[in-house]
DNA sequence: GCGACAG
DNA sequence: ATCTTGTCGC
């Protein structure tokens, strides 16, 4: 059902999804297990790298318990859509707050294994390094499948951040005390920031250059748009 | 104990 | 995330 491609440092995504927890103290204790493999020593693709841009999302029928998951490639030079994929499946986990990689990434790798090439970057909805325990759902994502991986999220979760300039590309640090767990980032003027943390293989510097890259018309990357767009297509006809 | 809380 | 109409503005 998930097969994964060969990626340098990838886990046993399958073994993952056997065990994967039930309860939250059983997730907790995965994430503190696994937060020692997230890698923060690489800086990660240049923006328009040889390769894809893959954006991932998720969306919930809780009524039919049922989520759907898809992933859209764009092209990192020309930002085209070059491929996509989706998968459905059973919610497997309730929403907890510091927990949501347990609800989405199943049914994110179905979609992730369907794609014809293998991903250079990954952009998830949602964080990485910021986290309470530092291992939120990009980060998670990145040490199961070994890919580089960033988290873009649309609201500071329960990080501080002071507003930053009012242009476009003006940042300001994500703080949790006085550690920068990741940067507010202004895609367009006259628009909310949007929440950027490092997953896994990449630094703070390119993860918010993609994602300005790849938000050049809205406040949101397209990958993140297409994926959004996508995975609801991909509830409503399952 | 109470409120906050990615999606 | 999801429930949901019209409406203000480019």
């Amino acid at each position: 059902m998930v097969i994964i491609m060969d990626t340098p440092g990838m886990l046993r995504c399958d073994d993952a999804l056997r065990h994967w927890p039930t309860d939250e103290a059983q997730a907790r204790a995965v994430q503190d297990r696994l937060r020692p493999r997230v890698r923060l020593d690489e800086p990660g693709p240049e923006p328009g790298f040889d390769g894809t841009v893959v954006g991932v999302d998720v969306a919930y029928d809780d009524a039919r318990d049922v989520v759907a998951a898809a992933a859209v490639a764009l092209d990192a030079r020309t930002l085209a859509v070059v491929d996509e994929a989706t998968a459905v499946g059973r919610i497997s986990f309730p929403y907890v707050p510091g927990l949501l990689a347990f609800r989405e990434i199943p049914t994110v790798l179905d979609a992730l294994a369907r794609l014809a090439r293998v991903p250079g970057l990954v952009v998830c909805d949602g964080y990485g390094l910021a986290h309470p325990r530092r291992f939120g759902l990009a980060s998670h994502l990145g040490v199961l499948t070994g890919l580089p991986t960033i988290g873009v999220a649309k609201n500071p979760f329960t990080f501080r951040y002071a507003p930053p300039g009012p242009d476009r590309g003006a940042t300001s640090p994500l703080l949790d005390g006085a550690e920068e767990v990741g940067r507010a980032l202004r895609t367009q003027q006259g628009v909310k920031p949007v929440f950027v943390s490092v997953g896994h293989r990449v630094g703070l510097d390119r993860a918010c250059a993609h994602t300005l890259r790849l938000a050049a018309h809205y406040r949101l990357p397209e990958t993140t748009r297409a994926a959004d767009s996508l995975c609801r297509k991909a509830l409503a006809s399952a």
